[in-house]
DNA sequence: GTGGTCTAGACCACT
DNA sequence: GTGGTCTAGACCACT
């Protein structure tokens, strides 16, 4: 797994890596298990705060998607068994959505945009096992 | 052009007015030159404070999606002519859409969501059944 | 002269008109007693309230550019005597060159910018006496 | 960096700080990194609500200039990466740069005043005379 | 009558 | 201790 930070983005660092982390698992390249690096570890790679790495890792626990224990380290849970996307998912869609077409960007070409995207998730899961 | 503002929420209700306002504007509910109810009109409906609203349009203005202008109000801006999205939405569509994905949503029900979302916008221009 | 109006842009429409009407006399296309449109007549052909151009024309009278009466309409004022830059104007100056700068473009290439700008107004006044 | 406001021009006071938090920018005496005075310590200096400096902080990260975080303030983000003037830039150049000519100021002059004012921008940097 | 600005003060979220 | 949000109320600018 490759994480990249841009310390001079806006958006704030431990919201870069958490997103980051949320991709790789969506893009198997994280799977059930798989363990994440020592929080240590990436801070001292990315040259960035321990405490924003722990913050990072923190949200992705509060989310549900990595389970922390002190001598494993962090890893990577199993996918929820419920299905279905959580109501409050749905309304950020909406209002990520409507704001394309909100500025004139027609639904289908939006739509086309977010196949794309996620057909850039699904294959990685066919792990090649050659 | 219904509103609703939840004040227990963790979205702060400015965030609300707007993402409100984008969804009306994508759904066609509002279009250009429909003029939005004065700040203190919708503040008191809500029985939130005129500045809270204030701030709500202030931000739309700065997305280009109103005008504001003392004496004629708030009005819809025409969609702007550039058809691309921009790639911040990309980066935050991408995001979002991992987050569905890395939850064990398939990527086919994903798109299914996002579909369903983006047919709820478009048709109200093309219901007329001649 | 040929006056442009976006109807949909950000920039008030009375400002665009004021905005035109200083080019026009930067480049030369309006000299000294040139009559600009009556008020009415431009307000047609923009399909804009009359008083819009009115306080176009009302700013443009208050920076001494345009004198306006009763019976001749609008003309062109004679350039102004004194040959500085009034500090007001510096001042904005100042604010707008910054801009770009602190956004990490070069002063030379600002300048260059500025250069080009200017050298499109110029050569109008060597009225072409053909 | 010393700031001034002027609490009877007609321009809006966040305006003002805006503005010469830009202009500080420029001339280098805040580069990336440089952490801007608190809100409240801000206001209290000028003697001015610390919501009016909050809208100035507010304008200057939507602007992208800063970035503003809960425990660490405000600190100057690093400059875009892209070094080209956007179109609304060179508008607004364009019709400032035609009110001078149309005051009867020589082009020539008028970027003699660029000049000058660029150049006390940029040698902040070079200045290290070894 | 409309939005724009500013003051004053409160409480919250995050560090 | 820092910014973020919200309320309450005043006065101003422009239409």
């Amino acid at each position: 797994m490759i994480l990249n930070v841009d310390l001079s983005a806006d958006v704030p660092i431990y919201q870069q890596i958490r997103d980051q982390v949320v991709e790789a698992i969506a893009h198997g390249a994280l799977t059930e298990g798989s363990p994440l690096p020592p929080t240590r570890t990436l801070a001292a790679d990315f040259g960035v705060n321990f405490h924003t790495v722990n913050k990072a890792y923190d949200l992705l626990r509060q989310e549900g998607l990595i389970r922390l224990s002190r001598g494993t380290g962090a890893v990577v849970t199993a996918a929820a068994t419920d299905q279905v996307l959580p109501s409050d998912w749905t309304a950020r869609a909406r209002t990520l959505l409507a704001e394309a077409v909100a500025r004139g960007i027609s639904p289908d070409e939006v739509l086309r945009t977010c196949q794309t995207l996620l057909t850039s998730f699904g294959p990685a899961k066919q792990e090649d096992t050659r």
